[in-house]
DNA sequence: AAACTGACTTCTC
DNA sequence: GGAGAAGCCAGTT
């Protein structure tokens, strides 16, 4: 089942460069639900299409990989480590990595 | 409609 | 920074 909150979930999170990483709140808040974080990692986590929606570039505030549909967070480590993300230990580095969205 | 769930975040200790 | 508790949200049952 698809709802308007996940297809503007899915779109912002399509918007995130390589290299880069967004936090489930910072989707959260792009999407004008501020306290929604939660409701952005259900729909992450119900993603079917990791070809398509890149929910691997999403991590915890904290830059700690919470969870990861295809392979676990192993494998999401490693792709975004492929896409050049710094990490610290299992986190991302977000002082280098997290994505800035242009604010206009 | 109510309760339950989960890939969250923030506060306190 | 880590462990525990509480708050918050959309979706599912």
């Amino acid at each position: 089942m698809k709802t308007s909150f996940q297809e503007l979930v899915y779109k912002l999170s399509q918007s995130i460069p390589p290299g880069k990483v967004a936090t489930y709140q910072q989707l959260a808040r792009l999407s004008r639900h501020p306290k929604a974080a939660r409701a952005v990692g259900m729909c992450m986590s119900r993603n079917q299409h990791p070809e398509i929606v890149p929910c691997h570039r999403v991590v915890a505030s904290s830059g700690k990989l919470t969870g990861y549909a295809f392979g676990g967070v192993s494998a999401k480590k490693f792709k975004l480590l492929q896409e050049g993300v710094k990490f610290i230990d299992e986190r991302v580095d977000l002082a280098l990595s997290q994505w800035q969205p242009d604010l206009k």
